[in-house]
DNA sequence: TACTTAATGGTCATGTTGACTATAAACAGG
DNA sequence: CCTGTTTATAGTCAACATGACCATTAAGTA
């Protein structure tokens, strides 16, 4: 075939989008699926998606999806860092028809459930924790994977983390979104040093100290930073992950 | 929308692969251009690619279309690493019609021109310096770009850059794979020090030492070896790139 | 033979990391 | 009200990695 596109040349072929939505939940890993109502896999647990329309980007599409189906408010899906993770195209992955899906990631804070919203799609969305997730459809199973282990490495040279967290946190709660990721116990002074050390990761709240919650001394207080990235990273230790 | 694929509800898409394949070549990137026959944009530079046939996955398409466009070697396309890059589905990419394209990446050893092999479209692609390309077709610009950025930050963390290098190669060809797609200078000795550090990352060639080729001293030589990550990663100096 | 070039072998100060100890500020319970 | 528990925060120290250099070796070349 020529460079160029041979309008007679091409079969058409649907595309659809799938999102790996994460949110750290009790100091386990959760992700949204939705119940599927029809066959194929009905009954089976799913990634939220769905078609891309004539005039949609993929990126729109999702974030449609995403809002539709799950009832994750609109202005918390529009701010919503998308990362495309990778586009998912085996001749044989839906057995109607040639589908090929464009895959997404994104983080949340913890959330309340998405049912309580109200009606429509979303009554069939719920957190599950990683390891209550069993049979997915399609090859779902596949894309969550592949999911996990691009959050757990952009972890460490990006700023990413912050995006599971409210919109002020404390150092713990920010380690120990790491450590759910991870899979591992962090050192609490040293990510603390190595966190404060990077310039435009964090910044304090400038008069606050949670006080009421939790039992030990107050935490301070932090807002995310201007920055995206850590130089240099901050690397998991060698045995992590699963 | 419901969790499940509704037969009527989606509008057909054209899927297309494209490819953005580097090389270093006296101490330039290269990338690997086809020159278009046909409108739009004939006469214009664009990645090679293509339709993806009814039974093929995209790689598979990619691999079959980077042998079919360029007259690289059936072995060494069928060998070499692909790497998706990102898919590009904005609604107007195509003037023509609505196409969603799946980009890869790849890393060749310096090679003959193409168009060396024979006849075809092979005829049609050519080997350019990045400051030589200007116009591309589409928005082959911008996946140019993403893909040079990826090939970057890649060689941080990955064993990628032997990639770049013939079978056996010495530290300074390896080196100037680094200096080439970062445009940075490196100091040698450190570099050095760091790779052969590096467990896995090359492995002396047994009773060899290079001898004729350049003046001064005689490089070993090194092949390959079985690592594919890089702990803890060789970054790239502050001001680096572009 | 002297000069140039590039590979290779070092040193040294600095910065980062991992392991660990110590102190401070809250709460819980008697 | 005192004591122990819990968590945050501060600091220390050795091992390691990095960046900036200098020195030596082994080729080709003038």
């Amino acid at each position: 075939m020529t460079a160029g596109y041979d309008p007679y040349a091409f079969e058409p072929f649907a595309v659809t989008v799938d999102l790996a939505v994460f949110t750290v939940r009790g100091g386990a890993l959760h992700v949204l699926l939705i119940r599927r109502g029809q066959q194929p896999y009905a009954g089976a647990w799913a990634l939220p998606g769905g078609f891309v329309l004539p005039r949609e980007s993929a990126e729109t599409a999702a974030r449609r999806e995403l809002a539709e189906e799950t009832g994750l408010s609109e202005q918390l899906v529009a701010a919503l860092h998308l990362e495309q993770l990778r586009t998912y195209s085996e001749p044989d992955r839906d057995p109607r028809m040639r589908v090929v899906s464009v895959a997404f990631t994104a983080l949340v804070p913890d959330l309340p459930e998405p049912a309580a919203e109200g009606g429509g799609d979303a009554a069939h969305a719920r957190w599950l924790a990683l390891d209550e997730v069993t049979e997915l459809a399609f090859d779902h199973a596949v894309i969550l994977a592949d999911a996990r282990e691009r959050i757990g490495s952009k972890l460490e040279y990006t700023c990413l983390a912050t995006g599971f967290c409210p919109p002020e946190f404390t150092l713990g709660e920010l380690q120990s979104v790491y450590e759910t990721v991870w899979n591992t116990a962090l050192d609490r002074p040293n990510f603390r040093r190595k966190v404060l050390a990077t310039p435009g990761f964090v910044e304090a709240v400038p008069g606050a100290a949670r006080l009421t919650g939790g039992r030990g001394k107050p935490a301070a207080l932090y807002r995310p930073g201007p920055a995206t990235t850590l130089h240099p990273p901050l690397l998991r230790p060698e045995g992590s992950s699963r």
